[in-house]
DNA sequence: CCACTCCTGCGT
DNA sequence: ACGCAGGAGTGG
């Protein structure tokens, strides 16, 4: 469900409702996550206030003062969300923690893709996001020249590899498509066919496609909601996600989809040609 | 590189 | 009944 814009949308919900909070109890339910629950961990943050939230990429995580805290990941499905603990939880919460003696953290997952992994310091909470790259909505100079370089290197096709978190993080499936098209770029050019001022063009797109969608608060489909419970507003402002079919709002075109790598590809073959020279798309 | 897997729910 | 879904790891 959520990608980094999703993400981010529900940690700034999510702040205010917890830093400065005392954790309380900690419930887990049976069923195991995309790796086990570690109970002991959660009950360790038990009395201890918390004092940050943060995010790369996809992933996220809530801070207690000495350096302990939580770092989750929403896979598909997950969402968080603070609620009275007098109310009663959905179906497919796997975590509940106290908030003072009134409320919950709770995460739900249906579908189980989704992670909470208790860390004990800073150093453990770097490690869980060894593998993360640079946060593309966030990220400064130093970082965006370094994806820069990653996608020049790879012969994977630009579609696929913006989907890879290693070379930069917080693109999913909705905003790959979403920046390809508002670079222009085919989702099929490969990385290596990009000159260095393809390859800035390609992730100055992603910066604003992800920005927008910050500004809306994320996009909706069915499940995506904030720690609160709204829904985002970013659908309507997709340019070529799920409207395979539909005329193109730039030329006109005929909006395409095809699987690649396994996943759906949107694209307005028009406005992004294949192999389009990208000396020349840069003028 | 690619295919497959984890899991539930929803739309056709 | 079937195919597909916003993620990500694994194994060939």
């Amino acid at each position: 469900m959520p990608e980094g814009p999703e993400v981010e949308t529900i940690r700034a919900s999510l702040a205010p409702l917890l830093l400065g909070r005392v954790i309380g109890a900690a419930w887990v339910s049976r069923k195991p996550l995309r790796t086990p629950l570690a109970a002991r961990g959660l009950m360790s943050l038990r009395d201890r206030v918390v004092v940050a939230t943060g995010r790369r990429g996809k992933a996220m995580w809530i801070e207690v003062e000495g350096g302990a805290g939580l770092m989750v990941r929403l896979g598909m499905t997950g969402r968080l969300l603070v609620e009275p603990a007098a109310q009663k939880p959905v179906v497919h919460t796997h975590v509940r923690l106290g908030l003072g003696d009134t409320d919950e953290l709770r995460f739900v997952d249906p579908r189980r893709f989704g992670s909470v992994v208790p860390f004990s310091h800073a150093a453990a909470r770097a490690a869980l996001l060894a593998d993360v790259g640079p946060d593309a909505i966030s990220w400064d100079d130093a970082g965006r020249d370094a994806a820069a370089r990653a996608l020049r290197a790879t012969s994977r096709a630009l579609k696929v590899a913006l989907l890879d978190q290693r070379l930069l993080a917080g693109v999913g499936n909705i905003y790959a498509s979403e920046a390809l098209f508002r670079a222009r770029l085919s989702p099929f050019a490969l990385g290596t066919d990009l000159d260095e001022g393809a390859a800035r063009r390609l992730l100055l797109a992603v910066e604003e496609t992800l920005a927008d969608a910050v500004r809306n608060r994320g996009t909706s489909f069915s499940d995506f909601v904030d720690a609160r419970g709204a829904r985002g507003d970013h659908r309507a402002h997709l340019q070529v996600y799920d409207r395979q079919g539909e005329a193109c709002a730039s030329c006109g075109g005929r909006i395409r989809s095809q699987t690649q790598g396994q996943r759906s590809t949107f694209w307005c073959p028009r406005c992004q040609p294949a192999r389009r020279r990208v000396a020349a798309a840069l003028r």
